[in-house]
DNA sequence: GTGTTGCATCTTTTT
DNA sequence: GATGCAACAC
C-alpha cells in the first residue's frame, strides 16, 4: 500500500532555470483507493520513513535522492547557526513558529531546516510544500536548497501561494467545471469585467464606481465570503451593498462563463475545492507532510484557511465523511514572519495570523530570531526606536555583534529636485571616497511617482540607475494587447480579452457591434466568443445557425475576418506551435505590429520594442522548456511581479543605483540605502493619517525601509513637494522624530523656508503676514551652491552645530506627537489668528486668505475634512493652488 | 465609427 | 503632469 503512495510519478526537471510549471504536478490516484490505505507509520516518524526509503527505494528512479547525496550530513547543516537559529531547524512535533526578525537569516533556517528534514529521513522530497508570497522568494529559496541537497530539490513544491494554487486547479479544472487553460484575470482585467458587469446592471457609474466594487469583491474573496453568503448579510436598504451583492454575484457569473479566475479566486476555488472534495484534500494531505510558509505576516484570510486545509489542521472538527478520523495526522506546519514588517493589510493581508499563531495552534513551539545579521547597530537602533512606537506590538529587539558603523546621515532640501541633487552628489562622493559602487545602493520612496525627480536628476549626473516597479511590463498597453490575443486564442470563451482586442487594431467593429455581439450571446446563452463564430458563419453554416442580428455587412465581414485570425491561431496552437510563435503570427496577421510602426508617435516606436522584448520572454520560454504549451507561458505571464525583476546583487560590474518603493524592497538588502520623502503625509502617507491602524502599518513600513541597509543609511526629505501639480509644504515625518537624535548626523536640518519663519520671530505667534519671500525661496536658485553645500562636505564639527539646533525644527511646523486628529486644526503654521470654532478650518468659499509665500488669494474650492483638508485657493494671475490647510501658511482674512 | 477635446482623477503599496 | 474616459464633431 505505501509504494502505492512512493510511486508518484515525479515530475519532470525540465526547465532546470524555471519554476516548475504546472504540467509537472504528479498525477493523482483518484479512483478513492487512497483513502483506504491504513496509515501504519505516521509520517513524521523519522525510524519508519527512513525504513520506507530503505525498503522501496526511491519512486521513479531518482537515483539523485536527496538523502542519499554524500556530504548531507545533519549536524553539518547546523554549523554556523546560533542557537535559536538551530532549534528552530531541527526542532520536530508540533507547529513552529519562527518569529524571524528583519535579517535574522530567516531564509537560511528556512533552507536549512527543510535539507535537515531531508538529511534525517524525516522528509522526502515530494513530501514538502514551502509557500513564499514572490516569484523571487520562491526561486531563492529553491535555488538555496538546491545547493544543500542537490537536485532531488526539484521534487519539493516551492512556490507562491498563487502559482501553488494554479498548479492544483490546473489539476482539478474538470470537478470544477473549467477548461484546463483557464484564463487568469489580473486586476485590470477584473475591473475592465467588473465594469461592463456594472454597465449590464445599469449602475451609475458615479454612485457605484466599479473600481470600487473591483476592490470590495477582492476583499470579500478574500475573506471568503462568496455572493450568496454576501447576499444573504446584506441589508436589502443599503442600495450600495446590495447593488454590490448583485454585481458581486454577476461578475462572478462571468467569469465562470469565461472559464475565467480572478487573482483572489485562485486561492478562494482552490479553498473551496480542497474543502468541497475530501478525496482530493486528501491526496494533497498525503503529499504535503510538511508545510512551510514563508512572510506568514502577509497571509489573508483564505490564505490562512488554504494552509490550514492542505496541513488537515482542522479534519476533526470539519466533516471527515469517511469516518476515520485517526488516519492522517496533520502535516508539520512550519511559519516563518515577522509581525513588525507586515506591510500588507492594505490588501487583506491580517497580522492577526501571526499574532494569534499560538492560539490556533495549541501546541505550537514559538522561537525568536533577534540577531540580527545584516545591519550595524546604529540602523538598527533607529529602526528600533521607530517600531516601537507601535502599539499593541510584541517587544522585539534587533542587535547585532557588527559594531555602530557610521551615523546615520540626515538632509532636509528644499525640494524633491534638491533632495534628489543631494542623494545623487552623495552617491557620487561615496564611490570617490569609499569605494562604493552604484549597484550597492538604492533609493526607496514611498510612492511611485516619487521617482521622478530622482530619476531626472540621475540622468542629468550619469549616475547609472534602475527603477524596479512603476508601471509594470505586463500592464503595458500593448503587452496586455499581445497577450489577450494569446488568452483568446487558448481560451475562446475570455470575454473580457476577446473584447479587448475586438477592435484593436481598428477594424471597425465599434460599440455598436459589440454591444450587438453581446446581446446575441446573452440571448443564445452562449459565450462572447461563440457569438463571434455566429457572426462569422457563412455559406450553408448560416442555416443551422443563429443570426447575429443588428450587425451591418460590413461590420459582418470584418468579425468573419476577425474569426479566421483566430482560428488561424489555434490552428497553429494545435499543430503545436510554440508561444512564441503563435505571439508572431499574432502581431503580424492582426496588423497590430504594422500599425504601431506605421505610427508617427514616438510613443509607438517604444511599444514596438516591447513587444519585441515580450517575444524574447516567450522566445526563452519555449528555449528553457520546450513542452510547455500555450497555457503555460499564459499562466507564467500572468503571476510574474515586478521584484521578480530585481537584478541579483552579486553582479560582477558596476552595477546600477536601484530605485524602488519601500514595498518592493521587502525581502532585499543594500549597503547603502537612501530612504527619502520623509514627510508627513508623503511617508507617513497622506492617506493614513487618521487612522491608527494604517498609521501602524505606516511604521512598520518605515521599520522595513530603515532595515535594508547594511553599512549606510540615509533619510532625507524636502519641504515642498510637487504633488497633483502642485507644490505642497510638507512638515518633517513623525517617524524622522523616533529616531534617536545622536544617531543621526543632520548635514542639513532644515530648510530655507523653515529658517527664515524662526528668523523672523518664530515659532510662535504672527510671524505669518504677506510674504516678503516669494516662491523664489522654492527655486533652486536661492541657496544652491553657497554656503550650506560645502558645509555638507566640510568638518563634522559644523553638522553638529546644525544637529544642536535641530529640536526647534518641528516647533514651526507641527507640535509634538500629539494624536494628529484631534490637534490637525490647531497645529500647523497656518494659525496666527484663532479660527472660528466649529468647522476645523472655518474657511469658506469665497473667503479672502493671505499665504505666506502667494500672498493675496481667494478660495475657490474646498475638499476633505479635518486634518486632510485642502483647499483650492485662486491667487490671481491664473494661480490657483491646492494646499493642504494644516501645513499651509493661510490666514484668513 | 472614428478622432479630438476637455474633464476628472489620480498617487499608495501587489500576487 | 499624465492618463483615461465621456462628450462632441466629423
Amino acid at each position: 500500500m505505501i509504494s502505492l503512495f512512493d510511486n508518484l510519478p515525479l515530475p519532470g526537471l525540465a526547465g532546470a532555470g524555471l519554476p516548475p510549471l504546472p504540467a509537472a504536478v504528479p498525477p493523482r490516484d483518484d479512483d478513492g483507493t487512497e483513502s483506504g490505505i491504513p496509515s501504519g507509520a505516521p509520517a513524521s516518524d523519522p525510524v519508519e520513513r527512513a525504513r520506507r526509503r530503505a525498503a522501496g527505494g526511491a519512486g521513479g528512479g531518482d537515483g539523485s535522492d536527496g538523502a542519499r547525496r554524500p556530504g548531507l550530513d545533519p549536524a553539518a547543516l547546523l554549523e554556523g547557526l546560533n542557537p535559536q537559529q538551530r532549534a528552530a531547524v531541527v526542532h520536530t512535533g508540533g507547529p513552529l513558529l519562527i518569529v524571524a526578525g528583519a535579517g535574522s537569516g530567516k531564509t537560511r533556517v528556512l533552507t536549512h531546516r527543510i535539507a535537515h528534514l531531508l538529511a534525517t529521513g524525516q522528509a522526502r522530497p515530494g513530501e514538502i510544500l514551502a509557500i513564499t508570497f514572490t516569484n523571487k522568494a520562491a526561486a531563492e529559496m529553491r535555488e538555496r536548497v538546491g545547493t544543500l541537497v542537490g537536485p532531488a530539490a526539484g521534487r519539493m513544491w516551492v512556490s507562491t501561494f498563487h502559482s501553488a494554487c494554479v498548479r492544483i486547479l490546473r489539476r482539478e479544472h474538470e470537478v470544477l467545471g473549467l477548461r484546463s487553460s483557464f484564463s487568469i484575470y489580473d486586476a485590470a482585467d477584473s475591473q475592465r469585467l467588473m465594469s461592463l458587469v456594472c454597465r449590464q446592471l445599469d449602475l451609475d457609474p458615479k454612485r457605484y464606481p466599479p473600481k470600487t466594487f473591483s476592490r470590495k469583491v477582492s476583499d470579500l474573496k478574500n475573506e471568503l465570503v462568496d455572493p450568496e453568503e454576501y447576499a444573504r448579510s446584506v441589508s436589502e436598504s443599503n442600495p450600495f451593498d446590495s447593488a454590490l451583492a448583485r454585481a458581486y454575484a454577476l461578475y462572478n457569473e462571468r467569469l465562470r462563463q469565461a472559464h475565467a479566475l480572478d487573482f483572489d479566486d485562485l486561492i478562494m476555488t482552490t479553498v473551496n475545492l480542497l474543502q468541497a472534495f475530501p478525496a482530493v484534500a486528501e491526496h494533497y494531505r498525503r503529499r504535503f507532510r510538511h508545510v512551510l510558509v514563508d512572510e506568514y505576516q502577509d497571509t489573508n484570510h483564505a490564505q490562512y484557511v488554504l494552509v490550514r486545509e492542505l496541513a488537515g489542521v482542522d479534519r476533526d472538527q470539519d466533516g471527515r465523511a469517511d469516518g476515520d478520523p485517526g488516519d492522517l495526522p496533520p502535516a508539520e506546519l512550519t511559519v516563518v514572519g515577522d509581525a513588525d514588517q507586515s506591510i500588507y493589510a492594505f490588501r487583506g493581508a491580517t497580522i492577526r495570523n501571526i499574532l494569534e499563531f499560538e492560539e490556533d495552534y495549541p501546541q505550537a513551539t514559538t522561537i525568536l530570531l533577534e540577531q540580527n545579521y545584516r545591519s550595524t547597530q546604529n540602523i538598527l537602533s533607529a529602526a528600533n526606536a521607530v517600531i516601537s512606537q507601535n502599539p499593541g506590538r510584541r517587544a522585539k529587539n534587533l542587535w547585532t555583534e557588527s559594531g555602530d558603523g557610521p551615523s546615520i546621515v540626515g538632509y532636509v532640501a528644499d525640494s524633491e529636485h534638491e533632495e534628489a541633487r543631494f542623494i545623487a552628489e552623495e552617491i557620487d562622493r561615496l564611490g570617490d571616497e569609499h569605494g562604493v559602487r552604484p549597484g550597492d545602493v538604492a533609493v526607496f520612496y514611498r510612492t511611485n511617482a516619487q521617482s521622478r525627480a530622482l530619476e531626472e536628476v540621475l540622468v542629468r549626473t550619469g549616475i547609472p540607475y534602475k527603477v524596479v516597479g512603476g508601471t509594470r511590463f505586463y500592464e503595458r498597453r500593448e503587452i496586455k494587447d499581445a497577450v489577450a490575443y494569446l488568452r483568446a486564442v487558448a481560451n475562446p470563451d475570455d470575454a473580457v480579452n476577446l473584447r479587448r482586442i475586438l477592435n484593436v487594431p481598428k477594424r471597425g467593429l465599434g460599440d455598436r457591434a459589440e454591444a450587438m455581439l453581446a446581446a446575441h450571446a446573452e440571448r443564445e446563452r452562449v459565450s462572447f466568443g461563440q457569438a463571434i463564430a455566429d457572426a462569422a458563419a457563412s455559406g450553408e453554416e448560416r442555416d443551422t445557425v443563429p443570426e447575429v442580428i443588428g450587425l451591418t455587412t460590413r461590420a459582418r465581414n470584418q468579425v468573419r475576418a476577425f474569426h479566421e485570425l483566430l482560428t488561424e491561431l489555434r490552428d497553429m496552437e494545435t499543430a503545436g506551435a510554440s508561444p512564441a510563435e503563435i505571439l508572431d503570427a499574432a502581431l503580424d496577421r492582426s496588423g497590430y505590429l504594422a500599425e504601431l510602426r506605421a505610427s508617427e508617435d514616438p510613443q509607438d516606436a517604444t511599444r514596438v520594442e516591447n513587444l519585441a522584448e515580450l517575444h524574447a520572454v516567450a522566445a526563452e520560454f519555449a528555449e528553457l522548456d520546450p513542452e510547455g504549451g500555450l497555457g503555460d507561458f499564459l499562466e507564467r505571464v500572468a503571476l510574474v511581479a515586478d521584484s521578480d525583476q530585481i537584478p541579483d546583487s552579486d553582479g560582477v560590474d558596476q552595477g546600477q543605483v536601484t530605485l524602488m518603493t519601500v514595498h518592493t524592497a521587502k525581502g532585499l538588502e543594500f549597503p547603502v540605502v537612501f530612504v527619502t520623502g520623509m514627510e508627513d503625509g508623503t511617508f507617513p502617507h497622506q492617506r493614513s493619517l487618521t487612522e491608527s491602524d494604517e498609521l501602524s502599518e505606516e511604521r512598520r513600513l518605515a521599520y522595513v525601509a530603515l532595515t535594508r541597509a547594511r553599512e549606510r543609511l540615509y533619510v532625507s526629505r524636502a519641504a515642498v513637494r510637487t504633488a497633483w501639480g502642485m507644490p505642497q509644504e510638507l512638515p518633517a515625518s513623525r517617524f524622522l522624530e523616533d529616531i534617536p537624535s545622536e544617531l543621526v548626523d543632520w548635514r542639513r536640518a532644515e530648510s530655507s523656508m523653515e529658517t527664515l519663519r524662526r528668523g523672523r520671530g518664530g515659532s510662535g505667534g504672527g510671524g505669518y503676514g504677506s510674504g516678503g519671500f516669494g516662491s523664489r525661496s522654492y527655486g533652486s536658485g536661492s541657496y544652491g551652491s553657497g554656503s550650506y553645500r560645502s558645509g555638507s562636505y566640510g568638518g563634522s564639527g559644523q553638522d553638529r552645530d546644525v544637529r544642536g539646533g535641530s529640536g526647534a525644527r518641528s516647533g514651526p511646523v507641527r507640535t509634538g506627537k500629539l494624536g494628529v486628529k484631534e490637534t490637525s486644526a490647531r497645529t500647523g503654521a497656518a494659525d496666527p489668528a484663532p479660527r472660528p470654532a466649529g468647522e476645523g478650518i472655518g474657511l469658506d468659499v469665497g473667503d479672502k486668505v493671505t499665504h505666506d509665500s502667494y500672498g493675496l488669494g481667494t478660495v475657490v474650492g474646498l475638499e476633505g475634512a479635518g486634518s486632510s483638508a485642502v483647499a483650492k485657493i485662486d491667487f490671481g494671475g491664473g494661480q490657483v493652488k491646492r494646499l493642504l490647510l494644516r501645513y499651509s501658511p493661510v490666514t484668513k482674512l
